[in-house]
DNA sequence: CATGAAGATGACAAATTTGTCATTTAAGCC
DNA sequence: GGCTTAAATGACAAATTTGTCATCTTCATG
């Protein structure tokens, strides 16, 4: 379960920081609220844990955007005693919690704790596969190799998703054929000779070790070692 | 978990459907060869039953075609036990297994179920929404209405996965805009509406209730009723 | 029930994806 | 090393998807 937590002063990000890994999280920290938006928009977080007082934005402009944009994750805010009142009280946060520093940290955990229990009841979970690393969310539709996302069109998920799903084994263009394209393999034509090298361009050519390779006169085989 | 049983005795078939369904699977039964090769290439079973000796097609070429092609089901044999010797004895199954006619029904659900242990352990099960009648399943993209199947292009998919996950919701075309185009909506293109059309067009025209709703002003919704 | 605004629709155009083909490159074998 | 065949590649064409625009329809309201 990954948090991400935006908190500009160092002391209290730490702690917050070491108290969440300790309790089983993962903690991605960011000092400002640019960097902490952009982790925002483009990260898979559970969570967001997010001083209002930032050095550049305030962390209400920041939530007030994410949502306008369609953003639904769950965010406890932090304030400082003196801004409670007329700041806080006027936020429409819908749902999301805040805790006035300074706090406890088992309070803290419990109000996380809280609000992944009730927010992720409806989360259906990304239906994930890795080799090597390279990473595939069957669900999102998501490809990146060495953290590089890479954009694939529908065949080429699927021609991939296919050799994913079988892994070390090598696969006829018969076979291909048939459960990629849906068609009886017509000898003649090279269509999955030209799916596969599209395919080997994105997510091979400028990587190691190859994940792709070819057993020549029998077919392909996508596999992490030769 | 879903079994298609090919099998012509009737006697046999009933039996074996019967104590089948006792022990909590789904069997789907079919007495034909062509029958059970379409059942088989067409559904979703989790394991194929298949009498060796049918009125029109031999289980054996059966199944040799669909391994060619690529599917991967395990089979569980029946032979009378005169074909035994020189048949089976030669087939490549591969990992299938077989049962001489007569056996004992305990004997079945044994190999049964030692056979779903054996495969079913990589593979990873689909993630399926569903709203009324409406059937969607993430992993396999696929979409299906009244039984009846719909193939959607990949925006017209997003669109719809975006608004299962947000069934209920009113959602604004700025918020569409931002989740599935990516862009900052621009009120000066309808491109969503344009989107959801075809949507409907596919996914609302020719059944009923209605799923996808205009709200005048806010912007769409998902949902069964009004 | 007339009117203005929002949404629906159909036709077209642009962009992208997918498949075909001719040619080049590489592998396996003698 | 030369030869044969499989595979890789680049360029092109077809097909499909996606976006734009102008027009028509529907809804809410006075």
């Amino acid at each position: 379960m990954k948090i991400l937590l935006v908190e500009d002063e160092a002391t209290l990000g730490d702690y917050i920081k070491k108290g969440l890994s300790e309790a089983g999280f993962m903690v991605e920290h960011h000092r400002t609220g640019l960097d902490g938006y952009h982790a925002l928009t483009t990260g898979d977080h559970a969570l967001v844990i997010m001083d209002v007082m930032l050095p550049d934005v305030s962390g209400f402009e920041l939530v007030k955007n994410y949502r306008a944009t369609g953003g639904r994750l769950p965010i406890l805010f932090l304030t400082a005693k003196d801004d409670l009142s007329d700041r806080i009280a006027g936020i429409e946060i819908g749902g999301d919690d805040y805790l006035t520093k300074p706090f406890a940290f088992a309070e803290l955990l419990v109000r996380v704790k809280s609000l992944l229990r009730r927010t992720n009841l409806q989360d259906y979970k990304s239906n994930q596969l890795q080799v090597a690393d390279l990473h595939v969310d069957l669900v999102k539709r998501t490809v990146s190799r060495a953290g590089k996302p890479i954009k694939l069109t529908a065949k080429e998920f699927a021609l991939l998703q296919f050799m994913l799903e079988r892994q070390g084994e090598v696969l006829p263009r018969s076979v291909i054929a048939s459960q990629v394209w849906d068609m009886n393999f017509d000898s003649d034509t090279n269509v999955i000779d030209v799916a596969i090298r599209r395919l080997r361009m994105k997510v091979d050519d400028e990587f190691s070790p190859k994940l792709i390779h070819t057993v020549r006169g029998m077919g392909y085989r996508l596999e992490v070692a030769d």
